[in-house]
Order: structure tokens, then sequence, then C-alpha cells
DNA sequence: TAGTGGTCTAGACCACGGG
DNA sequence: CCGTGGTCTAGACCACTAT
């Protein structure tokens, strides 16, 4: 009656769940069977289901609380790094005003493999948005991004005129992983222009890819004033 | 029998091994008491140690290997962070050569306040290293380092002319913890011309500050020509 | 081969908190 | 109240591997 199939129960448990979240066929603030439930559909004891539910939570994918139950969590990209990067939440928190600004808004089909190599399929369309994040009336970063509309249709009808894409991109598609490059480089005179610096003046780039389940969502490029942004991280042992 | 002290048993045997690891008491590669021992003393189950120790290892403190025991592991920094930043073993992978070149080497006492705040005894004496980093020939990276030398006093009598101190520091204190701060800048004519990059061009900087419980043991700035250098990160919601 | 971790059970009592 | 998770037990068998 044990497990036998190279992966133990618990672990099976951990990974159909995690790929019912990956997925998005669970989306954050589902309801988890509880672990009663889990015994029955699994055939298993209390201590091997909650062994991976316990996983589960200490891996932030999904939050437990007693009477309740246990429900997926909001992904961590959105309590760390994206931390960082949600002007809205720390203009908020300094007491400060937040604007974003809509600079430009096309649509047209994926040709040029631009940023970096990633597997779309030709004829894919793309929205392009282009905008700017200010803080207090200081623009702290110009935003330009791509996204993959087969991935998210529903970009297609949404406004995004003062309504910064990134959160709502984080509300439509649940669960993704990112890759980031982080570079500097020199202000042109347009990129100046719209940044309000100087030509010449150095930058601080984030470049961020999201992808489901190897399927891109949508490319940004965030582009910082170097004297007006700085990138913090906190790394321990424990928690890289 | 059972825990009533507001803490469970399983998470004061993970705080006790946590402590001893944090503080140096146990260092990488030291072997764990077996889980037979931990029952006999702590008096409790298999389980709950098996509990604690599995979540230690989850949590990447600690290394499980049947038959051998249980050790504690490397540093997660040294196999994220600094993987980045071990450019002999960046250079090693690509096949191509890598040298450590120290340009200056002082102790001097602690007056200013440079850099982040950071809480140091008045009198303390500190360290400088300054090093260049070169890969086939060309400058990656000009190091400007301060070492500690109340928290790591071996660093006074040790040569640093061709092994950087990156390295040799992580063996020298186990289990730290660390605060990056990314930045971009322009290169000044002294820069521009160690790092062999034109004066006003742009600079990819990387400040770590490195402490072991509260105390500082390393500060670096990792200054890096735009042009050959880029941070790259992935994120997923599982780890981070 | 023997010691170690890996897994699992079939219970149990307790703490919390929503209804 | 009572369902949920949190914790714990006293075993058991198995898999791996250092010796």
């Amino acid at each position: 009656m044990s497990g036998q199939a190279a992966v133990s129960f618990h672990q099976r448990i951990y990974g159909d769940i995690e790929r019912r979240v990956l997925t998005g066929e669970l989306r954050p603030g589902d309801r988890i069977p509880s672990e009663h439930e889990l015994m029955a559909v699994y055939g298993c004891s209390r201590m091997t289901v909650s062994k991976a539910l316990t996983a589960l939570a200490a891996a932030g994918m999904i939050e437990r609380r007693r009477r309740a139950g246990s429900f997926v969590a909001r992904p961590r990209i959105e309590r760390t790094v994206m931390e960082i990067q949600d002007f809205a939440v720390e203009a908020a928190r300094a007491g400060r005003s937040y604007a974003y600004r809509l600079l430009a808004r096309r649509i047209e089909p994926l040709a040029e493999p631009e940023g970096s190599a990633f597997p779309v399929p030709a004829g894919t369309e793309v929205l392009r948005l282009d905008g700017l994040h200010q803080i207090d009336g200081v623009v702290m970063a110009l935003e330009r991004r791509s996204v993959m509309l087969d991935a998210v249709p529903h970009a297609r009808d949404t406004d995004f005129t003062t309504t910064a894409p990134g959160r709502w991109l984080l509300q439509q598609v649940p669960w993704s992983d990112a890759v980031h490059v982080i570079s500097a480089g020199l202000a042109d005179a347009a990129t100046a222009r719209l940044l309000g610096v100087d030509k010449g003046s150095a930058l601080l780039i984030l470049d961020r890819e999201t992808r489901q389940t190897a399927l891109t969502i949508t490319q940004v490029r965030l582009i910082h004033p170097a004297a007006l942004y700085r990138f913090v991280g906190h790394f321990n042992p424990g928690n890289g």
C-alpha cells in the first residue's frame, strides 16, 4: 500500500497542488481541500497530508488558517521584488503622491525578437505600452512594456491611461516566474527628456521577463535615473 | 510531556540548531547529532525531531545524507549571489583565465562612518583592500573592501596580493547575512583609468554589507563597467 | 552489515477562530 | 460550538550508503 512510484506520497500531494496553482487552475485566495478531505482523496493518513501542506506553506505557496482552511497565497514575487517596483505602494507608505502617465499604446505583430531571446510563435500580437511613474511629480521611472496578447487577451480591451499595467497583470496572471536583469547605461537625448535628466547621465535599468509555464506573459524595461533609484535586497542563508 | 512553553517542540529544536549555526558554534560541514541522539536529548519522538531537521534542510541550513548524518550546509548566499560575483568560478566555467590584482592594502582606525550607517564601536580597526578582478586580462570589476579586524582578526596576517578576499572571507566567517544595494553611476577620471574605460561611461555598482549576528564583518563595493557586466536573477513564487 | 535518514500509520489532545 | 490546523506519539518498514 505504500507509494513506490519513485516519488513519495507527500511529494505527490505537494506536486499535485503545486501544479494546480502554477497553471492557474487554483488562483490566489482559492480554498484548498482540508486535510481530512485530502486524506480521503489520496487514501493516506493525516500526517502525510499535513506534511505536504506544511511544506507548501513553508514555500509560500499556500497560507493556512485554523478553522478556515488552507488557501492559495499571493505570489511571493509580489511581496519581494515587486515591492521594490510598486511605486504606488512605495509612495503611499511615504505619504507621497503617485501617478502613472501613459505615453504610448499600440498593438503590433511581434516581428523583431527584441531584448532577450524568448520563444514566441510567429505572428503573435503584442501590446506595447510606454509610461512614466511619477512620485510627487518627479519621474522615477520610464516603463517600456510588451504584453503578449495571446497569453493575456483581456489586455486588449483594458484602459491603461492611468492604471499602471504592472499591478493589473499581477491580478490577471496567477503565479508566474520571472527573470530579472539589472544593468546600467547612459541616457540618450530622448530618454533624458522623458526622465527629466541630463543627456549622458547614468541610468539604472531593470529588465524583467515574466513567464507562466514556459509561456511569456510580459516583458518590461524600467529605466530609472541613477540619482533617484537603487535596488536594495536583503539576503540571508535561510531565505536566499 | 507535551510542550506548553508557547513554542512547539520541533520549533525549539529548530531554533536551537539554527542558533548554534548562526553563532558559529556549528560551522559548515560540522555534523549534527543524529535523530536518535536528538530524541534522547530532547526526550521526544523521532517524528518530532525529524520535522525540525527536515525544516532546517528545506531552509538550506543543513544537508542530510543517509547513513552519514546531517551536516551544516554552506551558506546559500555563497550559492546564489556569490555565484554571480565569483569571477574565478565564472571564468573557469567559460574556460577563460582569471586574475586578482591587489592595488592597495592598509590598516586604519575606522573614523568616518562611510557608506551606509552601521553600528561599529569607535576605535575599531579596519583593513582596506582595493583590487581588480580581471578575466582574460580585461578588468571586470574594481573592488573596494573594508574588513572589520575585530570580527576577522586573522585577516591582519593574511596575504591578499593574489587571492581575492571574497572567497577567503567566506571560508573564515560561517553563515552570515548581507544587505545588497545595486546602483548606477558615472566613471570619474580615476575610476575610469583603473577600469580601462572612458571617463563619464556608465558603471554598475554593487554594495554589499555582510554581517554575522548584528556584527559587521565586511563591506565591499564592486564597480563594474556597465558594458561588461549585468546582474541576472531568477525569481519564482516558490523560492523568492 | 549496520547506522542513518525517508516515509508512513492510526490514532490523540490541544488551540484557534468563524458561524 | 465545532471544524480546522498544530502538534505529538510509538512504533514500523524501507532505501541508501559508508565502512
